[in-house]
DNA sequence: GTTTATATATCGGACACCCAACATTAGACC
DNA sequence: GGTCTAATGTTGGGTGTCCGATATATAAAC
């Protein structure tokens, strides 16, 4: 084995995250997630993760357009994203010196 | 479900992180991770997770006071930690406006 | 309306992560 | 040496995460 750490757990965070920006759609997350972690997660990756969060109230469907189907946060996921930040944030604070 | 993110899967990378400043045991990591996360790994988390890293070569004793076993990085364990802090700030650059 | 392409959705399974319980080792103290 | 305590180590299993293959729906092009 030469690598460790491939940071797996985070997805439902970074959608959240995303969403909370502006309202995106399962295929503009996995490109968005492709652009940053270089590897797209396959499609039965993003939707059961998209269904989960929308089921348990986290996000909903805003619009669709096209065959786009655009979800953003709901208050639940805002206040879910807010407390799950600032988990984050106890457990990589020294990371703040790495961002340059 | 009241709660998403739980942030799994970063273990290990925590681990390197700790290492990396100060040879640590892994009691001393159980500790440090009760005040970053609110709570301690078990003990059957902590050591197999160490002993992997050490058959892998990412890490090596150092040396033994008492009972402590502690560990620091190898040469291989630091370049691999650098590697995975790249990762790390692509997926997560945005994150730097939470930190204040 | 048929074909084509793309986004969404589902399903099964492989593997990783972590815990609880139990077992072992090593030093401290007598 | 014997006992106690704390750190380390091991095992089994539950759950989560993700992928690849497959299926469905939608819109566009013709």
């Amino acid at each position: 084995m030469e690598t460790c750490c491939d940071m797996r757990g985070f997805l439902t965070f970074i959608v959240l995250r995303l969403l909370s920006k502006k309202p995106m759609s399962g295929e503009e997350i996995r490109e968005e997630l492709k652009k940053r972690k270089g590897s797209k997660p396959s499609s039965g990756t993003i939707y059961p993760c998209l269904k989960m969060l929308a089921e348990n109230g986290f996000i909903e469907e805003i619009s669709r357009s096209g065959k786009l189907k655009r979800y953003t946060l709901t208050k639940k996921g805002q206040a879910e994203l807010k407390r799950a930040t600032r988990q984050f944030v106890r457990i990589f604070y020294d990371m703040k010196e790495e961002y340059r």
